[in-house]
DNA sequence: CTTTGTTTGTCTATTGAATAAACAAAGATT
DNA sequence: AATCTTTGTTTATTCAATAGACAAACAAAG
C-alpha cells in the first residue's frame, strides 16, 4: 500500500509528463530544446513527442529560426485539446468558468444567490454546467472534469463535512455531480483552491513555498510546500483563521477566543466600522475620498493581518505570502501596515527575500484553482488511454 | 535542475531501497514475502537481494517455518554494517553517541561545558569523536557519517547562521569536520533533528504528519509532513517560538512581543517562579512533594503550551504532536492543562484522532535524529558504490 | 557556386531493467 | 509413495532509454 514500486511504465509516464510540461511552460520549443533542458536523449524525446502529437496534446507549427543549421520544428501545447469547468461557491454567489488547458477563461457565468440550501445551490450549479457545456467549442477530449471550491471543511475523499456559512454538513456534492455528468469531479476548500490558482496562473508562479491567505468573511489559508498543496491528515490544514493571536482576546464564533479572524477578517472590519457602513466596497470608497476613520480602520486590519503573517513566516519560512479574497481589494490601504508589523515583529533572517504579494487573479483565484486541479489530474492520468 | 529525468537506474535504485527498507522495518522476512508485499516480481527481488547481500547490508539466517512447502530463507538487516555518530550541542553540554544502523546506541559520551566559544566546543567535539572511533567495533563500512544538532538557525548548506544561546554567528562547522574526518557531515537545527529522531526511533514511528515541539530554554519546532522533514525556503522553518499568541503581550528578547516562548518555555517558567528556585528539576520536585505554587506554575505553562499547540493543530491538521526537550520532564504536571486548553479552543474536527504524545527518546531525541539523517543518506547514496 | 561545418530529427542496434514462464528444490499432506 | 505447495533460480521476453550512425536542411566561408 504505502509501498510504491517502480518500473519502466512509471519512467515513461513521468518522462512523458515532463516533456509535456516543458512544452506547456515554455510555450514553443523544438525537440532539440527539450532534449537539452530535460537531459533526455534526442531519440527518447522524439518518441515521446510523437505520442503526444498523436494524442493531440501538442501540435507542430512551421519551422523556426535556424541557429546555423537545419531549422527546428516548433512544438506548441494544444491548450484547446479539452476544457475544464471550475466553480466557486460563495456565500452569496456562484461563479462558474470554462477554461482551456492553460487556464484561460473561455466562458464565464456569475450568479448572485441569497439563500444557500444544498438543493438550491445544486440546481443552480447543474444549470450553469449544462449551459457552459453547450457553449463549449468542439475539441478532442471535451469536458475533462469539474472542480468545485467551497468555503468549508472538505476531507480527502471529497466530502464536505462542514460549511458553516452555507449551512451545510456532510454533503456528497462530488458523488452527485460525478453521477450526473460522468466526468471526474474534485472538491476543494476555497483557500486551498485559491492557493493553487495563484501558484499556477497568478502571483505565485515562480515560487516553491507559498502561503495563500484567503481573507474574506473569515480567514482560511492554503499551504503550498515544495510546489505541492499540503492538506494535512484529513484535509483540514490551513484553518489558521482560528489561530490564537490574543490569549485574552475577544470571543470568536467558533467557541474559542482571540482567533485571528476575529480581528483581521472582513467580518471583523465591518464589526469595527460604523453601523451604517455595511460593505467593504463602501469603506474602501470612504478611505479613498479621504475619510480618516475608514483609513485608520484599514490600518488596524492591516496590523492584525500582520500579526498572523508574522506567525506564518516564523512557522513556514515561505518564499511568498499571497493575500487574496475580498480584503485584497483594500491592498492600497492595508499593505503598508502589514509590512510595518512584519518588520517590527519577525526575525530578520526570516524576512529575508520573502515576498508579500496580493492576489493577481482577484475573484477568480478559487475557480481557476480548481480547474488547475482538474487539468493536472487530466495531464497526469492521460497516459492510461494511449 | 528542477527537472528530474527518469530512467532505469532510478527505477532500480528505488526498488533496491524499497527492498532494503522492508527488511529494515519487518526485521526478518523471506524473498517471497518481499515479493508479495512490494508487488515486485520474484526474480527482481532475488536479484536485488543478492546485490544487497554482496554489499553486506543484509544477511541470510537459517531456514524459517514452512507453511506447506519449501522452507524460506530468512533475511535480516545487517545493522552492524557501519556506524553513525550523532552529536547534540547544548548550551551547557555536549552529548555524543555512536549508533548502529538501526539507531541503537553503542557508545555514549556526555560532557558538561560552562562556556561555549566555537573553538572550545570544536575541540571537545573533536576529541569525543576520536574517542568514539576508537571504541567502535570493526565493520564493513566503518563511520558512515557525522550528524550534529545545534540550537540555532542552520541554512540548507549546513552553515550555522546564528545560535544566540551559544554566541555563534556564521560558523562553518560542517566543512571543518568534513575536512578533519573525511566523512559526510550533516548539521541540523536541534528541533528538526529531534523531530526526525522521534519519527524514526521514538514516539512518531506510525505517523505521517508530526509536529515536534522542542520546549527548552526557548521553543523550536520540527515539522514532518508526509514523512519528510519540511525545512522551508532557507531551512529556517519551525521558529514557532516567536509566534505571537498575545498581541498586547510582554516583550520577548527577540525584539518582538507576545511570543509563545515568552510564556511557555523553561525560561518563562523560571522567570515566573520564586527567585530561589533556579532549575526545572527542583520545581518538579516541589510539585511532586505537594507544593501548590509549583503545581499551579506548571498548570500555567501547560495552558500556554496549549495555546501554541492549538495554533499548530489548526495550521497543520497533523497526525501527532510530540512534546520534547526539557519541559517534557514535567509531563505529569503539564499534560492535563494542555489537553484542557486544546479541548476548549480547537475546532472539534481537528482534534479528531490527533495524538498528543511526549518524547520517547528523552535527551537522545536530537542526537538520534541526526544519526537518522546520516543513516538515511548512507542508505540512499549507497547504490553508487556497487 | 562549392565546400565545410552545424543543427535537427530519425533509424538502427544495444543496454539494462522488470517480468513471465518453466523448473528445481524442499517440504507438507494424504 | 504420490501429490500438492511454497520457495527461489534459470531462461527467454518485453519494454524503455540510449549511443551512434545518418540524412536533411541550413549558414558561412572561400
Amino acid at each position: 500500500m504505502g509501498t510504491m514500486t517502480w518500473n519502466q511504465q512509471v519512467v515513461k509516464k513521468n518522462n512523458k509528463a515532463l516533456v509535456l510540461q516543458l512544452v506547456m511552460e515554455k510555450g514553443s520549443l523544438s525537440r532539440a530544446d527539450i532534449a537539452q533542458v530535460s537531459g533526455l536523449n534526442k531519440t527518447t524525446v522524439s518518441s515521446l513527442v510523437n505520442e503526444l502529437l498523436a494524442e493531440e496534446l501538442i501540435y507542430e507549427s512551421g519551422p523556426g529560426e535556424s541557429s546555423g543549421g537545419r531549422r527546428p520544428v516548433i512544438l506548441h501545447f494544444n491548450k484547446n485539446a479539452g476544457y475544464a469547468i471550475g466553480i466557486d461557491i460563495g456565500v452569496n454567489y456562484v461563479l462558474c468558468v470554462l477554461t482551456d488547458l492553460k487556464g484561460n477563461i473561455v466562458v464565464e457565468k456569475n450568479q448572485a444567490v441569497n439563500r444557500t440550501p444544498y438543493s438550491t445551490i445544486m440546481s443552480i450549479v447543474q444549470t450553469m454546467i449544462q449551459s457552459l457545456m453547450e457553449e463549449m467549442p468542439h475539441s478532442r477530449y471535451g469536458i475533462i472534469g469539474i472542480g468545485i471550491g467551497v468555503p468549508g471543511i472538505v476531507n480527502k475523499e471529497g466530502s464536505i463535512l462542514l460549511a458553516p456559512n452555507l449551512g451545510w454538513t456532510n454533503i456528497q456534492l462530488k458523488e452527485d455531480l460525478a453521477r450526473l455528468f460522468k466526468v471526474p469531479v474534485i472538491i476543494e476548500n476555497e483557500a486551498n483552491a485559491g492557493a493553487v490558482g495563484e501558484q499556477q496562473f497568478g502571483a505565485g508562479q515562480d515560487y516553491q513555498n507559498i502561503i495563500y491567505i484567503s481573507a474574506g468573511i473569515g480567514i482560511g489559508v492554503g499551504i503550498i510546500l515544495n510546489q505541492e498543496l499540503y492538506q494535512g491528515k484529513n484535509g483540514f490544514s490551513g484553518e489558521m483563521g482560528h489561530m490564537v493571536i490574543d490569549m485574552n482576546g475577544k470571543r470568536c464564533n467558533c467557541g474559542s477566543s482571540g482567533c485571528w479572524e476575529a480581528y483581521a477578517s472582513e467580518h471583523a472590519l465591518l464589526e469595527m466600522a460604523d453601523q451604517d457602513v455595511d460593505t467593504l466596497e463602501s469603506l474602501i470608497q470612504s478611505a479613498e475620498s479621504g475619510n480618516q476613520v475608514a483609513q485608520s480602520l484599514f490600518e488596524n486590519i492591516g496590523r492584525y493581518l500582520g500579526f498572523g503573517i508574522n506567525n506564518i513566516i516564523n512557522t513556514f519560512n515561505p518564499d511568498q505570502v499571497i493575500i487574496g479574497n475580498r480584503l485584497a481589494l483594500a491592498q492600497e490601504w492595508i499593505e503598508q501596515p502589514i509590512q510595518t508589523t512584519i518588520q517590527n515583529h519577525t526575525l530578520a533572517y526570516h524576512q529575508n527575500e520573502m515576498q508579500l504579494n496580493f492576489s493577481k487573479l482577484g475573484k477568480y483565484s478559487t475557480a481557476l484553482g480548481v480547474t488547475a486541479f482538474v487539468v493536472d489530474n487530466f495531464i497526469k492520468g492521460e497516459e492510461k488511454i494511449s
